[in-house]
DNA sequence: AACGTGAACAACCGCCTGTAC
DNA sequence: TGTACAGGCGGTTGTTCACGT
């Protein structure tokens, strides 16, 4: 137990890394690879304390690194995956190849944090004014959503589509999205007055949280998880593997 | 041009965990 | 079993840069 007594030592620099510190660490792991980050001062005769040079090279120099803008897909992703798992970032960099937990937290504190929690207070605001609205199948919103027989893919999408019918058997509610065309034969099949007597006795009082969960279900991202997690499959070297694993416990936790 | 402000990102700090002894 | 250490992680701070006034 204990902190690490190498960052108090005297001596050491601090602050932005020059190219030549860059340059020393880089050629120390490619010759002798990660790890034993507590060696690297005393052999490379850097200024440095271990910690340093290992944050400096998975944050910055590492050469699988992703850099530039996260796209549309990722932030979805991590926004999700932040949902779920809060703020584990190593966890949500684990699901991101490329990105890191330093960049994907510092992207979520200047951009998605606020972004989430904007729409936050707006749902909060939808969601009283529209607290325990009932619905029937009469009602022109509902006709005239195309969601009708899908399951939400966003948040936002939740809010503005009739939720899932009244599920006798569970197993529907787990089926895929269907695509645009299916759901306008979904929403012609569902205003004919056999099912009308009971399908559509909806209640718009459900929580977002399971939405979200159940949209990581149909998501290409858990079936790969699911895939992967049933097949062994770890990726990269040991350490992404056990990674991963974490994740996936975690998400067996949750 | 000078200054203020905020966003983005790099780096540090300190706690926790795993492990060797 | 207890201790010391290294590594890992999340939170926070510092620095740089772009932009508006």
């Amino acid at each position: 137990m204990g902190r690490s007594p190498c960052c108090t030592r005297e001596g050491l620099n601090k602050g932005t890394w020059t190219a030549l510190e860059d340059q020393l660490l880089t050629d120390y792991i490619k010759t002798h690879g990660e790890g034993k980050w507590g060696n690297i001062p005393k052999e490379t005769g850097l200024k440095r304390c271990g910690k340093s040079c290992r944050l400096r090279w998975l944050n910055y120099l590492r050469p699988d690194i992703k850099r530039g803008n996260i796209s549309v897909d990722e932030e979805d992703l991590i926004i999700r995956l932040h949902k779920l798992l809060g703020n584990r970032w190593s966890l949500i960099a684990g699901r991101l190849p490329g990105r890191t937990d330093n960049e994907i937290k510092n992207y979520w504190n200047s951009n998605l944090g606020k972004k989430v929690k904007g729409e936050q207070s707006k749902h909060s605001i939808e969601e009283k004014q529209k607290t325990k609205t009932k619905l029937t199948n009469k009602s022109p919103t509902l006709k005239s959503s195309s969601a009708i027989g899908t399951k939400a893919s966003t948040c936002r999408e939740v809010l503005v589509a009739p939720p899932t019918p009244k599920v006798e058997n569970p197993e529907t509610d787990l089926a895929p999205a269907t695509s645009v065309d299916e759901d306008s034969s979904n929403l012609a099949a569902n205003t004919s007055e056999e099912n009308n007597a009971h399908n559509f006795d909806i209640e718009i009082d459900f929580n977002v949280e399971k939405a979200f969960l159940s949209d990581i279900w149909d998501s290409d991202f858990w079936k790969q998880c699911q895939f992967e997690f049933e097949n062994g499959i770890m990726e990269g070297g040991g350490s992404v593997g056990a990674k991963n694993f974490s994740f996936y416990e975690e998400i067996l936790k949750d």
